[in-house]
Formats: C-alpha cells, sequence, structure tokens
DNA sequence: CCACTTTTCTCCACATAATGACACTATAGT
DNA sequence: ACTATAGTGTCATTATGTGGAGAAAAGTGG
C-alpha cells in the first residue's frame, strides 16, 4: 500500500514508539526489526541524558549537527560548559553487528541503571533507553499528573489540540 | 443519493459513531467497511490517551501534523518532554493488511487493558479504542453525572451551542 | 420470512524476529 | 605468561507477527 507512505517513511525517517527488548548477558541491545531500514547502514551515537536517567541514541548524521551546536555555545559560560561535558563527554560511537545489535558502554548503562529489561522510545530524531523499571515509573507519574495546573505551560503547549 | 454525499465523506473524512469489534488472537483489529475508503491507502498511527486508559488511532496525515508541533516544542522544557515522551513515545505506525486489520502493538494493548472485546469510537480526526468493560463503565459515570454545575466550563464549551 | 451478499471472526500454517547460550578473541592486570 | 574480564560472532530455540481461508454472523433485498 501506498506509494506515498513509504516515501515518507525513508525520506523522513522519524522514530516512533516503545519497544520493550532485552539486553543479553554482555549488555548488547538488538534494535528492533522495523527501526533498521531507517537507521541505514550508518554508526549511531549513544550518550546520557542530562536531565533523565536514561541514554540518547542517535544515528550518526543526526548526532553531528548537534556536535557542532553543542561546539558552537559560549566557552565561558557554566551551563553550556555543563552541557557540552556531559553530552561531549559521554558521546559513544557504536557499530551494529550483523544482527542489529549494538554494545552499550557499561559505563553508560551504569548511569541509566540498565540491567536486563529495556525500553527503546522513539522520539523523532532520536531513541531513548530507559530501564524497564525506571520507565514505568516516571510514565506512572506523568501519566497521574494529568495536565494539572496548565498555568506554566509554554502557549505551544497549552495551545495543541489533538 | 448523494453524489454530494459521497463527496462529502471522501473530502472532510470525519470519522463518526461507535462499533464493538473483537480482536484476534494476535491483537489484530479488522476495522469496519464504513471506515475502510475514508481511511484510504493511508497507513495509521495509534498512540496512548494520557488522560483515559485508551488508546487513540490517527491516519498518518493527521497525525503528521500533530507531530510537527511535537516536535517543536522546547526540548529543555520538562513539560514539553513529558508530552512528547508520551505520545510521540507511544505512536505506532501500523499498515493495513489486505484484510484492513491492523496490529495493535501489545504494550499498547497493556495499557489500554485491550482484550478481545473492544469499541472503536470515531472521533471526528481520529477513532477511540476502549476496551468494551472500560468503556461501559465510564460512558455510564458520565452519563450519571450529567453537566451538574457548569460553573467549572471552560468559556469555549460554556457557549457551545448544540 | 427466506435467500443471498457482505462483513466479521476464528483458526491454522508459515515467516520472521528476539532471546539466550556458547565458544572464541582481545585486552588489561597480576 | 596466566588469568580474569569484557567484547564479538554464530547458532538453536522460542516468541511474535503475517497472511490466508473457511465458518459464523450480520445485513440486505425481494
Amino acid at each position: 500500500m501506498s506509494l506515498c507512505g513509504e516515501k515518507w517513511e525513508k525520506v523522513v525517517n522519524y522514530f516512533r514508539g516503545i519497544s520493550a527488548v532485552n539486553l543479553d548477558a554482555k549488555g548488547r541491545l538488538s534494535l528492533p526489526s522495523k527501526y533498521r531500514e531507517g537507521l541505514g547502514s550508518d554508526s549511531l551515537v549513544v550518550t546520557i541524558d542530562t536531565e533523565d536517567s536514561c541514554l540518547q541514541l542517535y544515528p550518526m548524521d543526526r548526532w553531528s549537527v548537534i556536535e557542532k551546536q553543542l561546539e558552537s555555545l559560549p566557552t565561558f559560560n557554566s551551563h553550556a560548559r555543563r552541557i557540552q561535558r556531559l553530552l561531549l563527554g559521554h558521546a559513544t560511537e557504536c557499530e551494529m553487528d550483523s544482527q542489529f545489535r549494538i554494545l552499550l558502554p557499561s559505563l553508560l548503562r551504569e548511569h541509566a541503571q540498565l540491567e536486563k529489561k529495556v525500553m527503546l522510545i522513539g522520539q523523532g530524531k532520536r531513541f531513548e533507553i530507559w530501564s524497564e523499571s525506571i520507565w514505568l515509573k516516571v510514565r506512572q507519574e506523568w501519566i497521574d499528573q494529568k495536565n494539572g495546573g496548565s498555568e506554566n505551560l509554554p502557549t505551544a503547549l497549552d495551545e495543541l489540540s489533538l
């Protein structure tokens, strides 16, 4: 169906959706088949998230854009330096093996407290990797807080019509 | 009978009405025939509802509008990230097969507690998918609570003329 | 009310993907 | 050099997804 749909997929390549995956004993994550062609033969970059305990996974081409942005931040701003050190400092290039697995570096696994059960969450240009238990916990919190006080939301969000 | 009616359907494509459907053993939902031409050959996107335990089903073209809005939200705003993670993070593209069935991902089925008996509810630009038992329960609650005090309604709602 | 058509459901067979296990390699530390 | 640890590649098993077809049910028209 849909040449149209196909083109969209291939050109825009937007990652969506959640998958439960198991790391193997050595900490390798095998990428779900539905994303494989979208990732192409590109290598990937994993780094930490500066706000939450999860990891961020980028295709190399997307990451290099971010890297440039990070570089151009003002050197003498302490927030900027924090971000640079955290993101650039933890960014690790990974290659998929013949079975589409990537090894997540142990230091990064520790940071996100990844054990066996892991969630892979599409976030458009990137993925997030969460420990299953942490994900379930925070997801529940987010759901519970509903859209409670909408006073502090950015206008763009306030105006979202789904 | 309605060259007019036909055109309306095809151009405006507004989903209405409720259907009881059964998922098969693998969790596939077969779309009622009356909606099939309205959905065209486009693929579909399912995601969770952040307020209730049901799923939201969009034709891809409608969903991509929402996605653009989500994408443009600021990365370092925590409310924005919450919404992005919940909506984008659960959004899954589904293709209809030759029998107009779509597989609902098991994690999403769990979220909405979908077993065999399911309700598909047209909501204009999208559908909602509810577990039959939950639907019956909340529907009864909504009916019972009438519109009691209208003091707390948002103005737009207050001014609605049906 | 009956015969016919269309739609929906259920089941089965098959294909593909995900997992876990294992053996082998490379590296660093003792 | 030997051992312990981390990393890599391959394979078998299991789980999951896919496609198709017939039975059952619902809808339609005479």
